[in-house]
DNA sequence: GGCATATAGTTAGTTAAACAACTAATCAAA
DNA sequence: TTTGATTAGTTGTTTAACTAACTATATGCC
Protein backbone atom coordinates (compact mmCIF):
# COMPACT_ATOMS: atom_id res chain seq x y z
CA UNK A 1 0.00 0.00 0.00
CA UNK A 2 1.17 3.41 -0.74
CA UNK A 3 2.15 5.80 1.30
CA UNK A 4 1.34 4.20 4.74
CA UNK A 5 3.73 6.26 6.28
CA UNK A 6 0.89 8.56 7.62
CA UNK A 7 0.07 7.08 11.26
CA UNK A 8 -3.22 8.42 12.39
CA UNK A 9 -1.70 11.01 14.35
CA UNK A 10 -0.12 12.78 11.87
CA UNK A 11 -2.50 12.51 9.09
CA UNK A 12 -5.25 14.90 10.87
CA UNK A 13 -2.54 18.07 10.87
CA UNK A 14 -1.70 17.31 6.63
CA UNK A 15 -5.61 17.15 6.12
CA UNK A 16 -6.61 20.28 8.26
CA UNK A 17 -3.77 22.08 6.96
CA UNK A 18 -2.20 23.41 10.04
CA UNK A 19 0.44 25.26 9.14
CA UNK A 20 -1.39 27.56 6.44
CA UNK A 21 -4.15 28.19 9.36
CA UNK A 22 -1.67 29.61 11.26
CA UNK A 23 -0.28 31.39 8.45
CA UNK A 24 -3.30 33.30 7.62
CA UNK A 25 -4.23 33.80 11.46
CA UNK A 26 -0.61 35.56 11.60
CA UNK A 27 -1.05 37.99 8.46
CA UNK A 28 -4.75 39.22 9.53
CA UNK A 29 -3.25 39.91 12.90
CA UNK A 30 -0.67 42.06 11.17
CA UNK A 31 -3.15 43.68 9.26
CA UNK A 32 -5.43 44.22 11.90
CA UNK A 33 -2.62 45.99 13.92
CA UNK A 34 -1.52 47.90 10.96
CA UNK A 35 -5.14 49.28 10.79
CA UNK A 36 -5.66 47.30 7.47
CA UNK A 37 -9.14 47.04 7.21
CA UNK A 38 -9.04 44.13 5.17
CA UNK A 39 -9.60 40.12 5.45
CA UNK A 40 -7.25 37.68 3.42
CA UNK A 41 -10.21 36.74 1.47
CA UNK A 42 -10.19 40.20 0.03
CA UNK A 43 -6.37 40.30 0.20
CA UNK A 44 -5.95 37.29 -2.05
CA UNK A 45 -8.29 38.98 -4.34
CA UNK A 46 -6.22 42.35 -4.57
CA UNK A 47 -3.36 40.37 -4.62
CA UNK A 48 -4.14 39.32 -8.63
CA UNK A 49 -5.03 42.44 -9.58
CA UNK A 50 -2.03 44.08 -8.52
CA UNK A 51 -0.47 41.78 -11.00
CA UNK A 52 -2.70 41.61 -13.70
CA UNK A 53 -5.59 44.23 -13.30
CA UNK A 54 -9.49 43.90 -14.64
CA UNK A 55 -9.50 40.61 -14.64
CA UNK A 56 -12.65 38.93 -15.02
CA UNK A 57 -14.55 37.29 -11.84
CA UNK A 58 -14.13 33.93 -13.58
CA UNK A 59 -10.22 34.36 -14.20
CA UNK A 60 -10.30 35.46 -10.18
CA UNK A 61 -11.64 31.85 -9.60
CA UNK A 62 -8.96 30.45 -11.07
CA UNK A 63 -6.52 32.35 -9.80
CA UNK A 64 -7.58 32.54 -6.32
CA UNK A 65 -9.03 28.62 -6.42
CA UNK A 66 -12.37 29.57 -5.09
CA UNK A 67 -15.44 29.11 -6.57
CA UNK A 68 -17.98 31.73 -8.12
CA UNK A 69 -20.41 32.57 -5.93
CA UNK A 70 -17.53 33.05 -3.69
CA UNK A 71 -16.02 35.48 -5.92
CA UNK A 72 -18.79 37.19 -6.06
CA UNK A 73 -19.34 38.05 -2.52
CA UNK A 74 -15.85 39.29 -2.29
CA UNK A 75 -15.95 41.54 -5.28
CA UNK A 76 -19.09 42.67 -3.86
CA UNK A 77 -17.54 43.52 -0.24
CA UNK A 78 -14.49 44.67 -2.29
CA UNK A 79 -16.57 47.45 -4.00
CA UNK A 80 -18.31 48.55 -0.87
CA UNK A 81 -15.25 49.23 0.59
CA UNK A 82 -14.84 51.09 -2.83
CA UNK A 83 -10.97 49.21 -3.54
CA UNK A 84 -12.05 47.69 -6.80
CA UNK A 85 -14.99 48.37 -9.70
CA UNK A 86 -16.53 46.30 -11.95
CA UNK A 87 -17.17 47.29 -15.45
CA UNK A 88 -19.01 45.31 -17.59
CA UNK A 89 -16.78 44.36 -20.96
CA UNK A 90 -17.60 45.84 -24.38
CA UNK A 91 -17.26 42.45 -26.40
CA UNK A 92 -18.67 40.07 -23.86
CA UNK A 93 -21.41 41.55 -21.65
CA UNK A 94 -21.34 38.09 -19.93
CA UNK A 95 -18.47 39.39 -18.42
CA UNK A 96 -17.50 41.51 -15.47
CA UNK A 97 -13.63 43.11 -15.42
CA UNK A 98 -12.34 44.21 -12.44
CA UNK A 99 -10.21 47.28 -11.50
CA UNK A 100 -8.75 48.71 -9.13
CA UNK A 101 -9.54 51.86 -7.41
CA UNK A 102 -6.26 53.84 -6.51
CA UNK A 103 -7.22 53.23 -2.96
CA UNK A 104 -6.03 49.48 -3.36
CA UNK A 105 -3.14 50.36 -5.42
CA UNK A 106 -2.16 52.38 -2.40
CA UNK A 107 -2.44 49.30 -0.28
CA UNK A 108 -0.38 47.35 -2.01
CA UNK A 109 3.43 47.86 -1.07
CA UNK A 110 2.33 47.55 2.71
CA UNK A 111 0.08 44.64 2.81
CA UNK A 112 2.51 42.98 0.84
CA UNK A 113 4.93 43.77 2.95
CA UNK A 114 3.25 42.58 5.74
CA UNK A 115 2.73 39.69 3.69
CA UNK A 116 6.48 39.07 2.66
CA UNK A 117 7.25 39.36 6.88
CA UNK A 118 4.57 36.87 7.48
CA UNK A 119 6.48 34.20 5.35
CA UNK A 120 9.77 34.92 7.11
CA UNK A 121 8.27 34.77 10.39
CA UNK A 122 7.21 31.51 9.34
CA UNK A 123 9.87 29.80 7.68
CA UNK A 124 12.42 31.30 10.38
CA UNK A 125 15.10 28.97 10.48
CA UNK A 126 13.99 26.58 8.23
CA UNK A 127 16.71 26.07 4.74
CA UNK A 128 16.25 26.79 1.65
CA UNK A 129 16.39 23.48 0.39
CA UNK A 130 13.72 22.45 2.76
CA UNK A 131 11.25 24.83 1.88
CA UNK A 132 12.00 24.10 -1.91
CA UNK A 133 11.08 20.66 -1.23
CA UNK A 134 8.52 21.47 0.82
CA UNK A 135 6.97 23.75 -2.10
CA UNK A 136 7.42 20.75 -4.69
CA UNK A 137 5.72 18.34 -2.73
CA UNK A 138 2.80 21.02 -1.94
CA UNK A 139 2.39 21.48 -5.82
CA UNK A 140 2.74 17.70 -6.43
CA UNK A 141 -0.30 17.05 -3.92
CA UNK A 142 -2.00 20.06 -5.68
CA UNK A 143 -1.91 18.36 -8.97
CA UNK A 144 -2.44 15.22 -7.42
CA UNK A 145 -5.86 16.18 -6.67
CA UNK A 146 -6.90 18.78 -9.09
CA UNK B 1 17.19 38.89 4.98
CA UNK B 2 16.09 35.57 5.53
CA UNK B 3 14.25 32.84 3.51
CA UNK B 4 13.87 35.59 0.56
CA UNK B 5 13.71 32.86 -1.61
CA UNK B 6 10.24 33.75 -1.47
CA UNK B 7 8.95 35.00 -4.45
CA UNK B 8 5.79 36.94 -5.36
CA UNK B 9 4.21 34.14 -7.18
CA UNK B 10 5.16 31.31 -4.27
CA UNK B 11 4.17 33.27 -1.47
CA UNK B 12 0.79 33.06 -2.31
CA UNK B 13 -0.06 29.64 -2.47
CA UNK B 14 1.83 29.12 0.74
CA UNK B 15 0.02 31.52 2.40
CA UNK B 16 -3.79 30.32 1.24
CA UNK B 17 -3.13 26.79 1.94
CA UNK B 18 -3.61 25.47 -2.03
CA UNK B 19 -2.95 21.81 -1.16
CA UNK B 20 -4.72 21.33 1.96
CA UNK B 21 -7.57 22.99 0.56
CA UNK B 22 -7.44 20.37 -2.05
CA UNK B 23 -7.36 17.82 0.60
CA UNK B 24 -10.22 18.74 2.05
CA UNK B 25 -12.31 19.02 -0.70
CA UNK B 26 -11.50 15.48 -1.74
CA UNK B 27 -12.34 14.36 1.18
CA UNK B 28 -15.87 15.98 1.50
CA UNK B 29 -16.49 15.16 -1.86
CA UNK B 30 -15.57 11.46 -0.95
CA UNK B 31 -17.73 11.49 1.96
CA UNK B 32 -20.74 13.26 0.22
CA UNK B 33 -20.58 10.27 -2.52
CA UNK B 34 -20.61 7.49 0.71
CA UNK B 35 -23.59 9.06 1.58
CA UNK B 36 -21.74 10.22 5.33
CA UNK B 37 -23.26 13.07 6.31
CA UNK B 38 -20.74 14.97 7.70
CA UNK B 39 -19.04 17.99 7.28
CA UNK B 40 -14.79 17.78 7.24
CA UNK B 41 -14.85 19.92 10.14
CA UNK B 42 -17.29 17.72 11.93
CA UNK B 43 -15.45 14.80 11.30
CA UNK B 44 -12.11 16.49 12.70
CA UNK B 45 -13.68 16.80 16.18
CA UNK B 46 -15.04 12.83 15.72
CA UNK B 47 -11.49 12.12 15.16
CA UNK B 48 -10.02 13.07 18.43
CA UNK B 49 -13.06 11.70 19.88
CA UNK B 50 -12.43 8.60 18.51
CA UNK B 51 -9.06 8.68 19.94
CA UNK B 52 -10.03 9.72 23.35
CA UNK B 53 -13.54 10.08 24.24
CA UNK B 54 -15.18 12.55 27.14
CA UNK B 55 -12.94 15.28 25.97
CA UNK B 56 -14.41 18.21 27.26
CA UNK B 57 -14.71 21.14 24.87
CA UNK B 58 -11.33 23.16 25.68
CA UNK B 59 -10.03 20.01 25.07
CA UNK B 60 -10.94 19.92 21.48
CA UNK B 61 -10.30 23.57 21.19
CA UNK B 62 -6.62 22.95 21.60
CA UNK B 63 -6.61 19.18 19.61
CA UNK B 64 -8.71 20.89 17.03
CA UNK B 65 -7.13 23.95 16.83
CA UNK B 66 -10.55 26.28 16.50
CA UNK B 67 -11.97 28.71 19.21
CA UNK B 68 -14.19 28.33 21.93
CA UNK B 69 -17.03 29.58 19.77
CA UNK B 70 -16.52 27.28 17.02
CA UNK B 71 -16.45 24.39 18.94
CA UNK B 72 -19.90 25.27 20.61
CA UNK B 73 -21.25 25.10 17.38
CA UNK B 74 -20.02 22.32 16.06
CA UNK B 75 -20.85 19.92 18.95
CA UNK B 76 -23.84 21.87 19.06
CA UNK B 77 -24.32 20.70 15.43
CA UNK B 78 -23.04 17.64 15.53
CA UNK B 79 -25.24 17.01 18.97
CA UNK B 80 -28.72 17.56 15.97
CA UNK B 81 -27.19 14.93 14.05
CA UNK B 82 -26.92 12.39 17.12
CA UNK B 83 -23.12 12.05 17.04
CA UNK B 84 -22.47 13.36 20.31
CA UNK B 85 -23.89 14.22 24.20
CA UNK B 86 -22.69 17.08 26.30
CA UNK B 87 -22.46 15.92 29.67
CA UNK B 88 -21.87 17.88 32.88
CA UNK B 89 -18.64 17.06 34.49
CA UNK B 90 -19.44 16.05 37.83
CA UNK B 91 -16.12 17.89 39.60
CA UNK B 92 -16.39 21.14 37.74
CA UNK B 93 -19.81 21.88 36.32
CA UNK B 94 -18.43 24.47 34.01
CA UNK B 95 -16.88 21.73 32.04
CA UNK B 96 -18.78 19.73 29.63
CA UNK B 97 -17.52 16.32 28.11
CA UNK B 98 -18.33 15.11 24.76
CA UNK B 99 -19.27 11.40 24.47
CA UNK B 100 -19.91 9.66 21.66
CA UNK B 101 -22.72 7.90 20.50
CA UNK B 102 -23.43 4.44 19.36
CA UNK B 103 -23.78 5.77 16.09
CA UNK B 104 -20.81 8.30 15.90
CA UNK B 105 -18.86 5.02 16.71
CA UNK B 106 -20.09 3.44 13.98
CA UNK B 107 -18.99 6.24 11.66
CA UNK B 108 -14.84 5.78 12.74
CA UNK B 109 -14.05 2.44 10.58
CA UNK B 110 -15.64 3.65 6.61
CA UNK B 111 -14.49 7.83 7.49
CA UNK B 112 -11.12 7.03 8.76
CA UNK B 113 -10.55 4.88 5.76
CA UNK B 114 -11.39 7.51 3.65
CA UNK B 115 -9.36 9.93 5.10
CA UNK B 116 -6.20 7.24 4.19
CA UNK B 117 -7.61 7.24 1.05
CA UNK B 118 -7.59 10.68 0.67
CA UNK B 119 -4.07 11.09 1.31
CA UNK B 120 -3.10 7.99 -0.61
CA UNK B 121 -4.44 10.44 -3.93
CA UNK B 122 -2.75 13.44 -2.62
CA UNK B 123 0.30 11.98 -1.89
CA UNK B 124 0.73 9.33 -5.18
CA UNK B 125 4.51 9.78 -6.14
CA UNK B 126 6.36 11.48 -3.48
CA UNK B 127 9.12 9.25 -1.86
CA UNK B 128 8.24 8.86 1.81
CA UNK B 129 11.42 10.91 2.62
CA UNK B 130 9.98 13.65 1.32
CA UNK B 131 6.89 13.33 3.04
CA UNK B 132 8.56 13.40 6.30
CA UNK B 133 10.39 16.47 5.23
CA UNK B 134 7.44 18.33 4.20
CA UNK B 135 5.93 17.19 7.38
CA UNK B 136 8.65 18.92 9.48
CA UNK B 137 8.70 21.87 7.92
CA UNK B 138 5.21 22.36 8.14
CA UNK B 139 5.71 21.53 11.76
CA UNK B 140 8.03 24.09 12.27
CA UNK B 141 5.89 26.46 10.72
CA UNK B 142 3.38 26.20 12.92
CA UNK B 143 5.60 25.89 16.17
CA UNK B 144 7.33 29.21 15.09
CA UNK B 145 4.01 30.83 14.46
CA UNK B 146 1.91 29.64 17.74
C1' DG C 1 -33.22 32.96 -38.21
C1' DG C 2 -34.19 29.73 -34.38
C1' DC C 3 -33.07 26.45 -30.95
C1' DA C 4 -29.94 23.88 -27.93
C1' DT C 5 -25.99 24.38 -25.31
C1' DA C 6 -22.33 26.55 -22.91
C1' DT C 7 -20.48 30.34 -20.24
C1' DA C 8 -20.50 34.43 -16.80
C1' DG C 9 -22.36 35.90 -13.07
C1' DT C 10 -26.08 36.26 -9.19
C1' DT C 11 -29.14 34.69 -5.43
C1' DA C 12 -30.58 31.73 -1.60
C1' DG C 13 -29.66 28.60 2.22
C1' DT C 14 -26.59 26.03 5.34
C1' DT C 15 -22.22 25.55 7.72
C1' DA C 16 -18.23 27.41 9.64
C1' DA C 17 -14.51 31.03 11.39
C1' DA C 18 -13.17 35.12 13.84
C1' DC C 19 -14.00 38.44 17.24
C1' DA C 20 -16.29 40.67 21.05
C1' DA C 21 -19.26 40.60 24.77
C1' DC C 22 -21.45 37.89 27.83
C1' DT C 23 -22.88 34.18 31.94
C1' DA C 24 -21.64 30.85 35.23
C1' DA C 25 -18.54 28.28 38.00
C1' DT C 26 -14.11 28.00 40.26
C1' DC C 27 -10.06 29.57 42.63
C1' DA C 28 -7.05 32.50 45.31
C1' DA C 29 -5.86 35.86 48.47
C1' DA C 30 -6.73 39.34 51.82
C1' DT D 1 -15.63 34.90 53.68
C1' DT D 2 -15.98 37.94 50.42
C1' DT D 3 -13.88 40.08 46.53
C1' DG D 4 -11.30 39.79 42.25
C1' DA D 5 -9.41 37.15 38.73
C1' DT D 6 -9.50 33.06 35.92
C1' DT D 7 -11.61 29.43 33.28
C1' DA D 8 -15.45 27.07 30.51
C1' DG D 9 -18.77 27.76 27.67
C1' DT D 10 -22.52 30.59 24.99
C1' DT D 11 -24.47 34.23 22.02
C1' DG D 12 -24.42 37.79 18.35
C1' DT D 13 -22.45 39.72 14.25
C1' DT D 14 -19.76 39.76 10.03
C1' DT D 15 -17.31 37.34 6.48
C1' DA D 16 -16.63 33.43 3.71
C1' DA D 17 -17.32 28.47 1.47
C1' DC D 18 -20.19 25.29 -0.72
C1' DT D 19 -24.24 23.64 -3.23
C1' DA D 20 -28.09 24.29 -6.07
C1' DA D 21 -31.01 26.94 -8.73
C1' DC D 22 -31.35 30.84 -11.32
C1' DT D 23 -30.75 34.94 -15.25
C1' DA D 24 -28.51 36.73 -19.15
C1' DT D 25 -25.46 36.62 -22.89
C1' DA D 26 -22.98 34.19 -26.41
C1' DT D 27 -22.07 30.35 -29.61
C1' DG D 28 -22.87 26.66 -32.80
C1' DC D 29 -25.59 23.93 -35.60
C1' DC D 30 -29.70 22.95 -38.45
Amino acid sequence: MPNNQFKKGELYSFITGKASIAIARRLQKKFNNAGLNLTIEQWSVLYHLWKEDGKSQQELCNATFRDKPSITRLVDNLEKLQLVKRVASENDRRINKIYLTKQALKLQEQSMGLAEETLNDALAGVPADQINLCKEVLQRVYDNLK
